[in-house]
DNA sequence: GGCCGAATTGAGACTCATTCTCAAAAGAAT
DNA sequence: ATTCTTTTGAGAATGAGTCTCAATTCGGCC
């Protein structure tokens, strides 16, 4: 599902189409394990031809169908991950910005943890956003 | 520890100097219940002198210094919270901005949890980032 | 294969938050 | 009061992300 040619099914649902920019967009998200900005993957195309405002789209398009995490470590905003739809969260190493997900889908215990306030508080959950960081084995060996 | 006096405390200490424009932020945060903005701040203290850079300069202090949380909900990054600087998370209303903190130093569940696969993969885990976000009471009742 | 309407595109202008620069001003220590 | 250092504000600069719009490209249909 998250190949190259998953991630384009995804984009043509819906009566999107599956276009050059849209295919290079796909490979190249495809190709990365480790989480990664729109700069990179536009720096990336340009060459081929990709516009800037196209790569963005095309994100945030992956973004709101759920294949694209954004992330917010570290001090620049938004970098992204490529991740199964399901929901889950994720362990990032701050250096090279591998990710290692982790949690299982319906038994959320961050949810879980917060219900009890919410109901008391009258509040309705809408969601929830959860980022680890760290040290991978790699980076603290380096 | 939150009052204007607590904030100022908190940048004058290391040397850090007690100044008329640190004085108006301090008390500009000191007295917002619900998350705020940098420009938020910096529109109200404009008229008295306060300058841009100096808000932000201002705001990242407090930040560096645990006084004050970044949220990243909704789709403006970078909105603020006070708060007291012990670890805990918060609960955020995504119309209003209201916030209630909930979750204990020390029994961090959502560390616990991660911390078996960290353990496995060989990472070591600096620190994490939770929001839950959704909305209170008052909102939907408007 | 060629035609058509709709979706998509890229270039570049634009916005807006944030940071930088730097000379002037204001604290603190003496 | 003097001096040294920190902080300041104005405005320029940066940089991510969005918007506009005419030109291009898809994909279905004949």
């Amino acid at each position: 599902m998250l190949s190259t040619e998953g991630i384009l099914a995804t984009l043509t649902e819906n009566g999107g189409r599956e276009t050059a920019s849209r295919r290079l967009i796909a490979q190249a998200v495809a190709g990365r394990s480790a989480a990664f900005t729109a700069q990179e993957i536009y720096e990336e195309l340009a060459p081929r031809g990709v516009g800037r405002a196209t790569v963005f789209r095309t994100l945030n398009l992956l973004h709101e169908r759920g294949l694209l995490n954004r992330l917010h470590i570290g001090e620049g905003c938004h970098s992204y991950t490529l991740c199964e739809p399901q929901h889950h969260h994720h362990l990032v190493c701050v250096r090279c910005g591998c990710v290692y997900p982790f949690g299982t889908p319906g038994d959320c215990t961050v949810v879980a943890d917060v219900q009890r306030l919410a109901v008391r508080v009258g509040f309705v959950v809408e969601g929830h956003h959860v980022e680890v960081f760290g040290r991978c084995a790699e980076c603290l060996s380096t």
